[in-house]
This record gives structure tokens, C-alpha cells and sequence, in this order.
DNA sequence: CTGAAAGCGCTAACAG
DNA sequence: CTGTTAGCGCTTTCAG
């Protein structure tokens, strides 16, 4: 035989009972210094390990976080998986990996494996909450979530983001600096609260500035690569094409920067470009890209610090927590020709 | 009162048995179509969700994997999670997340987990086991493990990978064909196996033409950014530089880019440059990266779903499974120049 | 400080 | 097809 050691073979093999097993296995005060040491040489020796589920069964948690996010193959998420994993680990907590593709769907499996005991916490950073409508998914008002990175208004849950509106308008103040007039926005997918935020800080700076925003300025793209190219080639095809374009991520300005390429225009020397989130190899690319850099690293500290606070009874914050962003300038972004 | 309900209280609310219950929410078909139908019904009502955990102690199953990584924040792997993700989550398994940081205790941890019954399987692609000596961690031979992306030799576990040695050598044929004669390789961290690999694939490329690997000619790097820099510029030093370098990651191949650009040199007019791996945005780079592409969703796809058959009692292919890794020629090879 | 006993919520024999 | 029963391995009262 040779099953796997149980707490009560360690028990038996020293004579004592499973209880004080278990308490010397948890550092538990209770038990002397001595049968403590004795208990877990032995189990040391037995090569003994408990059984999570026995244990997430008896005292009703799971000691594991949902981490969700609308696409995991998203380079973006990166750093805040990797804050969010090490905050969580040194907490004694797995992290449980959420892709939602945006659908809804999969949204409310998510907030079920809450339900469920899969996890105790969740991280959401989709923006979105499952449906109201279906009673079904009504959340607790005090449900161990906090919100990252995207915004969802009046839901209560603790939320730890950056200011786009005022980060997008510094984006776009550094190009009136320079000297440009026609700058255009390459927006994300508008209804949304981000892209709409961002695009109220261009909106805001233009005005503050008195520059219009000319029809045509500000074509919608959807954070990809491709969108971002078929946005900027809508933006020369205007009569009065712009001389800077303030894009609502990096990955749609890179499609425009190849655009512009192909269209025997000089980055930044034609036309200025001003990216968003400060992607993993922004600054690698050529020419580095002028862009507004998230905390990344931070936002997922912050939100998994929160959230372990919620899940030890502490009190989250009533307020947002809205960290600093700050505009990278690089080398897409120059005067205009004259 | 408004706890959670649980399987009793479907039960006695329907006045029949809670292992009917059970049953009909397993979908057993020891039950009628018609009482099932019942159970689902005030199952719904009831809003009733099962306790994973009471489930997993009494199934001695946790219908989740772990997904083990060097660098979650390496964006190499982003497409790996993905299709691990998403095959894992259509067999009913959720994906935790594990990165080690090549921290021999976080990879020991790892391993731990899953006898922990944190997870059923896992998938590794750190390239290690845990040190052997330590009898602590010795594994049975037919554990639910994977290994993927990279090779541990005599481990007896099923692998997912490509074939570095054969796929270095096409990059390396592709140069010679256009006419390069001096080739330089910057390495990854070369004592181990994939870096040995791809280093291998350029000596065997360079020996079938006839050509000699330099002095200094194979500089090594660790896999990122920086390290393709140095080594470049260590290239350049020489007395006889390269006119074309094959760089064993994309990521250094930005780098060792960006040196040269910095020294004057054009990409590809005076040094042509080939990467491994095809990145995320690796062909929105100017100009486009010529690069081995990894197939990482297949090889996601396909560690998993060997995971999977494994975990259903199935048996696991003997060989390697090899995916083929393919040449993709873009804007960073041309001719030398004379 | 330690032991005895109960039970978390579920599923799987085993009987009917 | 359904019910009864037992128990997964652990933690935690409650007594001593």
C-alpha cells in the first residue's frame, strides 16, 4: 500500500490526535513548540501534503482569485497578470486565469465560478458587469470584486484605474505644443466608457486650446492593429488631412505608423503620432513611440492589494483609486514641416 | 434566512432524494427526462449553485490545470495561454496560472500544487523539473504532465514542440541563399537544450555550405531586448563583422535592430537580420522582422488537449508531437550588399 | 495545551 | 429509475 498520508496516518504514527495535527500544521498557538516541531518532522517525513479541497470545503474558501480580462492574447494585460499573480502569491493565493472574448456569455460563467467557491475574489477588468436584467446574476453588494483598469459606473465596487481624460489630454497638449493645429483622434470602440473618456481628454484640450475638430477627425477603430491603419487612410483621405494624430492605443498607432508608411509619409516628420498604453516593445519600435504610459504594474498591485483586503474583512476604499499616467515623449512626434 | 441552498434543499422543496438531485444535475441517465426536468426547474429557481469544493473532495478532482510558465510577462506566451485556455474551458477545466521566475522554489511549488489537488494536470514549459535529488519531489512516472514549447530530456513525459534545430537551419539557409556568407548568432542562455537547439541548426547550416563560424562570430544573449543589443555590438567590434546576424529570439532581434541603427548601420541594406519566434507585432515593426513563427496555438491547442486525454484516462503519444515552425521572410533580409 | 466528535456539501455504492 | 447510507479529509467547537 501506499496511498497518499492523511493527517490522520501522521496522527496515529505519533499518537496523537488529527486535531493537533491540523493545529500544528497551521501554527496554530495552541499547541506546544515541541509536539509542534515533532509533528511536522513527521510529516516532512511522510511526505505529506493536505488536500486543498478538504481543507476549501471546511473552511468555505478557496484561497484562489478570477483574474478577467476581455482577451488574454492581448500584450497589454501583460504586466498587470504578472502583478497581479505575485501579489496574490505572496498572499497564498492562485490565480484563476478569465477570458471573456467580450461575451456575455462567458461573462456571467465568470461571476458563477464566484458563486461557485472556485474562486474567493475577482479581479474584473472588462468593463463590464453580466446583464441586470436576469435576476440571476445579481451580485451581493459587498461581492469580494474589484474593478481595474476600465470604469463601470454606480456598480459600488472598489476601483483602481487612471485618469484617461486628463492623461489623453496631456497627450494632446504635447502636440499643440509642438506647434500642430489638424490633430486628429483615432478613437476605440466610443460607446465605451475608455475610449469615451480618452476622447473627451483630446476633445477638452482642443477646446482649451481653441482648435475645432474638424469632420472626419476623429474616426472610430476598435484597438487593433488593423483598425488603426484603416482609420489613419480614412484621416488622408479628408481634403484637409491632419499633421498629428493622437491614437487611443498603441497598437492601433502602429497600424497607422505602417499606413502612413505605405503612403510615402515620414513619421514623425510629416505627421506626429501619439500612442496610448506603452506597450511591452513601444519603445523598441522605430521610430519609439510618443505614447501615454500606463501603471501597469501598479494597477494590478493596487487592485490585488484591495482585493485582499476585502477578502481579510478589511474595508475597501470608497473612492477610486486613480493613478498617475505619463506621457512617454519619444521619437513619433515632432513640429509640424513648417 | 437566505443561505445558499444546496442539493437537500432542492430536494426536500421536490420531495425527492438529494442523490436524484445530484443525478439529474450531472445529467446522469439514471434518472427521468421528466424529474430532471423538475430539479433543473427549482434548481434554477432556487438559484442554486453547486459548492465546487464538496465536489472536488468527494469526486477527488479539481477540473483545473495548471498552466506553468518562466514569464507571464514574457508576450510570448500570450497566444500558448490562450489556446491553452480556451481548450481547457471547453472540456469544463479552468486554468490556473504559474510562473516561476526560474526560481527553483517557486518551480517546486508548482509541482506541489498538484498533488495538493489544486489542479488535476499541468502543463510545464519552464524546460525543468524540479531538482531531482531531493526525493521530496520525485513524481510518478505517469503524472498528468505536459511539457510544451521546450524539452526535458528522459523525463518520460509527453511533449509538445517544434523542431528548433531544423527551423534555425532553414533561417540560416534563407541567408546563405541570398548570398551572405559571413553570418553571425546570437544566442540564448546556452546551456540549455532549445538554445543549444537553435545554435545547433546555424553550425549544421553554416557547416552543409562550407562556411566557418568565426571567432566571436556565436556572442550570447539571454533573450531580451538588451542582451540582442550587447551582443550586436560585440559583433561589431570584430575585425570581420557580419553582414547578416541570426538572432535565436525576436526580442533580442530588436535589439541587436536597434544597435545597429544607432551605429549607422541600415536593416537590411548593410546587415541583414532573421528572429525566431514571430512575436505579436513582430510584422508591425519597421521594417516587417523576418522570423522562424512558432505555431504557439497549435502547440497550446495541442499540449492540452494531450493533457486532456491524459486526465480522461487515455494514453499519451509515446513521441514527441513536433509542429512544424515556418520561415516567414519579411523586411529584414536582402542581399549583402557586394 | 490536547482529544473527541461533528460536519462542511457533495457523490457513489448498494439496495430496492 | 429512486432512496439510503456512508464518507471524501479536513478544521473547529466543546470538553477536559
Amino acid at each position: 500500500m501506499n496511498r497518499r498520508p492523511k493527517i490522520k496516518d501522521i496522527a496515529t504514527a505519533l499518537g496523537v490526535s488529527p486535531a493537533t495535527v491540523s493545529r500544528a500544521l497551521s501554527d496554530s498557538a495552541l499547541v506546544t513548540a515541541e509536539t509542534r516541531a515533532r509533528i511536522r518532522e513527521t510529516a516532512e517525513a511522510l511526505n505529506y501534503r493536505p488536500n486543498v479541497s478538504a481543507r476549501n470545503l471546511r473552511t468555505a474558501r478557496s484561497m484562489a482569485v478570477l483574474m478577467v480580462v476581455r482577451d488574454v492574447g492581448n500584450p497589454f494585460y501583460l504586466d498587470i497578470l504578472k502583478s497581479v499573480e505575485a501579489t496574490a502569491r505572496a498572499a497564498g493565493y492562485s490565480v484563476l486565469m478569465g477570458n471573456t472574448e467580450n461575451d456575455p456569455e462567458r461573462e456571467i460563467e465568470y461571476f458563477d465560478m464566484l458563486r461557485d467557491g472556485h474562486a474567493d475574489g475577482m479581479i474584473l477588468m472588462t468593463g463590464k458587469l453580466p446583464q441586470e436584467d436576469g435576476a440571476h446574476h445579481k451580485l451581493p453588494p459587498g461581492a469580494p470584486i474589484v474593478i481595474a483598469l476600465e470604469t463601470i459606473e454606480d456598480s459600488g465596487f472598489p476601483h483602481v484605474q487612471i485618469d484617461n481624460v486628463a492623461a489623453s489630454q496631456a497627450a494632446v497638449e504635447h502636440l499643440i505644443a509642438l506647434g500642430h493645429r489638424r490633430i486628429a483622434h483615432i478613437t476605440g470602440p466610443v460607446p465605451e466608457i475608455m475610449s469615451a473618456d480618452r476622447r473627451e481628454g483630446y476633445r477638452q484640450a482642443m477646446r482649451a486650446a481653441g482648435l475645432c475638430v474638424p469632420e472626419g477627425y476623429e474616426p472610430h477603430g476598435n484597438y487593433l492593429l488593423h483598425s488603426g491603419a484603416a482609420a489613419c487612410k480614412a484621416l488622408f483621405a479628408l481634403a484637409e488631412p491632419p499633421t498629428a494624430i493622437f491614437v487611443a492605443n498603441d497598437e492601433m498607432a502602429f497600424g497607422a505608423i505602417h499606413q502612413l508608411r505605405n503612403m510615402g509619409r515620414d513619421v514623425p516628420g510629416d505627421v506626429s503620432v501619439v500612442g496610448f498604453d506603452d506597450l511591452y516593445l513601444s519603445e523598441a519600435f522605430y521610430p519609439p513611440l510618443t505614447t501615454v504610459h500606463q501603471p501597469r504594474i501598479d494597477i494590478g498591485r493596487q487592485a490585488m492589494t484591495i482585493l485582499l483586503k476585502i477578502l481579510s474583512g478589511g474595508q475597501a476604499p470608497e473612492a477610486p483609486v486613480v493613478l498617475p499616467a505619463t506621457l512617454r515623449v519619444r521619437g513619433t512626434t515632432a513640429p509640424p514641416k513648417s
